[in-house]
DNA sequence: AGTTGGCAGTTAAGCGCTTAACCTCAACAA
DNA sequence: TTGTTGAGGTTAAGCGCTTAACTGCCAACT
C-alpha cells in the first residue's frame, strides 16, 4: 500500500505538503495541490487511520457497550447509533458484554486503551466501579439509560421519563374506560430501574385516578416474549375480570397476546393490551400493539450527540441530559373495555 | 495516561525489556519482570492499542458490513460473529450499509486504510466492483452468502446450501401428507438468489414427488412480517384448497401466520406454515414456527474463523467454504394436513 | 585456559502520519 | 533602501509501541 511519502517523493514534495493538502490546511500552491491529488488518485493512495490516530491523539471510532440483543430494541439502539456517528465521521464498535460483567471489563479495557475515543454505556451488567476507573483514566463515557443503579455515577448520562412512559400507559387505559388492570414488569429486585420507573408512573396514576392496585405479574425473564407469556397466563388466571394489561415492555406485551389468544380472549375485544418502547415489531403484530414510544432513534441520536460533545468540549461536568418526553402510540391491541 | 516509556524509567530498564515483559517473549530475569508487572499494576499503565496496531501493522479489529437490521438474522448473525471475533483477541466494528452502496463504498475505504485487519460483507447493496478494488489493495475480504450475484468474485466467500434448505422444507411437507402447498417467496428479478436457491430447492423437490407446481406469491418486501402478510393473504384467496404453505424466510412465514388468522384458518389445524433460517422470533411465537435453521452461529464463526486464516495464513486462492447443511426443526405450525 | 553459548538486557530504527517552528523569496510599503 | 509581510513551502520532532540486531557477562564445556 502506498504511504504519504510515496505520494510525497513522486510529487517532489516533502509529507508535511502532502499532509496539508490532503487536511485542506496550510498553504500550498494551487499547482502544487493539483500535481499531488493527481497521483493520490493515480497511485490509489488512502491515508492510513490507524496511523493518523497516533499521530492526532484520537481515534475516529465510538465504542458501544450493550449487555444482549436478546431485546431487538438494541440492535435497533445500534444502527441508529451507527448512523449518527458516521454522520459524525465516526466509527461505531459495537460491543456484547453478554451477562459477564468480566467481558465487559476487558472491553472497557481494551476500548479505552486508546482504540476508540468515548464510550456509551448501556449495559446493565456493567459493574459501576470499573466505569468510574475507566472514567477516570480519562475517557469520556456516558450512561445511556442507566438507572440500573440509584447512585449517581460521576459521568455524563442520558436518560428517558420512563415515569412518564408509566403514566401515558395508565392515562390511556383510564381514558378507554378500563378500570380492572394488569400488570406485567420486571422482576424489582434485580434492581432495573427501567422497569421500576414504567412500573411506579402507571401505578402512580391509576392511584390518582382512584383506581385500585392492579393485580401484578413479575416475570424474571424480561427480554423474551415468553417471559410475557407465562407472566400474562398467570397473571389472567389468577385475578378473574381484568380488562387490560400493561407491560413494562413490548417485549412482555407481546407475550401477553400469545397468552390472551392461548386462553381464547381476543385482543382487543375482550382484553386490551399495551408495551412500552415501540420496536419494530410492535407494529408488525396483528393486532399491532399499542404502546409508549421512547424514540429510539432520537436517544440514540442525542447519545452520540452527549458523547462527542464530551469529546470536545471535555466538559468536566457530569451533566444529567434528558430526551424529549415518551409518547403515546395508539394502535390495534388497545379498546373500551367489554360491557 | 502513563505510557510504556513511563513504566521503563520507574522501573529503571528500557521500553523494549518492558515491551518483552508484556509480551511474554525475548528474555527478561524474573526479578525484572515482577517489578515491572508492580510498576504496571500500581501506575495502571494500559498498552496503547493504536500504537501498537501501527507498530505491529495490523489492528484488532474486523469489520462487518450489513446492509440493514430490517431482518432480526443480521443482528443475531452480527452478535454471534463479534463473540467469535472476541474469543480470537479482535474487535468488530458494524458498519450497517443501509440501501445506499455509496456509503458501503465510504466504509470500505474507510475501513481497509488501515482501521480493521480484514472485512466480511455481507451487505447485498455493496457494489462488486468496489469490493474487487478494495481485495485489490491487499485487503483480506471474505463475503457471507454472497449469492446476490452469479460471477464469482475473486475473493474467499462462504455459501450456505440454500438450495437444500428448500429440499428439506418440501421433504418434511410432503411427508405431512400435503400435496396442495403454496409458495411465499421473494421478487426474484432483484436476483436475490439466497431466496431464488431455497425457491428452486423445494419446486426441485416437489417435482421429483410428482406434486404440481404450488401457487406462488412473490413480495418485494421480503424482509418485513408485512411483506409476507400480503403475499400469504393474496396467495389464500387466490388458491382454494392450499393446506400448506412455504415461505422463503422466516420473517414471510410469521407473516403467513398472520395472514391465515385474518382469514379464520388456524395454524396448523387448517394450515401448515413454515420458513427458512430460525430466527429467535420463530421459536417465540404461538404456535412455535416449523422451519429450516441455517445455523447462524456456525455461520458467523466459520465467517469469522474464514477471514481470520485468510489474513493470518494470507492463503491467496480464493476459496469457497460451505456451512453444514441446513436443518429441519420441527415445531408446532405444521402438522398433516386436514382431511 | 580458551572457547562456546545462553541469558538479560540495551540500542535504535522504524510503523505512517501530524504539526509547530522555521526558512526563503518575492512583493510591497515606508 | 530597509523592513515587513505573507505565500509556499521544508525540517524535524514526535505519537506509543515493536523488534531485529547487538552488547556484556557469566557458567559450562573441551
Amino acid at each position: 500500500m502506498p504511504t504519504l511519502s510515496d505520494v510525497a517523493q513522486r510529487a517532489g514534495v516533502t509529507t508535511a505538503t502532502v499532509s496539508n493538502v490532503i487536511r485542506g490546511k496550510g498553504s500550498v500552491g494551487p499547482a502544487t495541490a493539483e500535481r499531488v491529488r493527481a497521483i493520490i488518485a493515480d497511485i490509489g493512495y488512502r491515508p492510513n487511520l490507524t496511523a493518523r490516530a497516533l499521530a492526532e491523539g484520537r481515534a475516529p471510532t465510538l465504542a458501544l457497550l450493550v449487555s444482549s440483543i436478546a431485546n431487538p430494541f438494541y440492535p435497533e439502539f445500534a444502527r441508529a447509533a451507527e448512523q449518527a456517528a458516521r454522520r459524525e465521521g465516526h466509527f461505531l464498535l459495537v460491543c456484547h458484554t453478554e451477562t459477564d460483567a468480566d467481558i465487559g471489563l476487558a472491553y472497557l479495557d481494551r476500548v479505552s486503551s486508546g482504540l476508540s475515543e468515548g464510550v456509551l454505556a448501556m449495559a446493565g451488567n456493567l459493574r459501576p466501579q470499573d466505569l468510574v476507573a475507566v472514567a477516570d483514566r480519562g475517557v469520556p463515557v456516558v450512561l445511556v439509560m442507566w438507572e440500573q443503579t440509584r447512585e449517581a455515577l460521576p459521568m455524563h448520562s442520558l436518560t428517558v421519563d420512563f415515569h412518564t412512559a408509566g403514566r401515558l400507559a395508565a392515562e390511556h387505559l383510564l381514558a378507554l374506560g378500563h378500570r380492572s388492570i394488569g400488570l406485567v414488569s420486571a422482576k424489582t429486585a434485580e434492581g432495573c430501574l427501567v422497569h421500576v420507573q414504567r412500573h411506579c408512573g402507571f401505578l402512580a396514576t391509576l392511584a390518582e385516578a382512584g383506581v385500585s392496585l392492579p393485580d401484578t405479574s413479575i416475570e424474571y425473564d424480561r427480554d423474551t416474549i415468553g417471559g410475557g407469556f407465562r407472566a400474562a397466563l398467570d397473571l389472567l388466571s389468577r385475578a378473574n375480570g381484568l380488562t387490560a394489561v400493561f407491560a413494562t415492555n413490548d417485549l412482555l406485551a407481546i407475550g401477553a397476546m400469545q397468552a390472551a389468544a392461548a386462553l381464547g380472549r381476543r385482543v382487543p375485544q375482550d382484553l386490551s393490551v399495551m408495551g412500552v418502547t415501540d420496536i419494530e415489531l410492535a407494529a408488525q403484530m396483528r393486532p399491532a400493539l399499542t404502546t409508549v414510544a421512547i424514540g429510539t432513534v432520537a436517544v440514540a441520536e442525542s447519545s452520540i450527540r452527549l458523547l462527542l460533545d464530551k469529546i470536545r468540549l471535555g466538559s468536566v461536568h457530569n451533566e444529567q441530559y434528558s430526551t424529549p418526553p415518551p409518547v403515546l402510540i395508539r394502535r390495534g391491541s388497545t379498546a373500551p373495555p367489554p360491557r
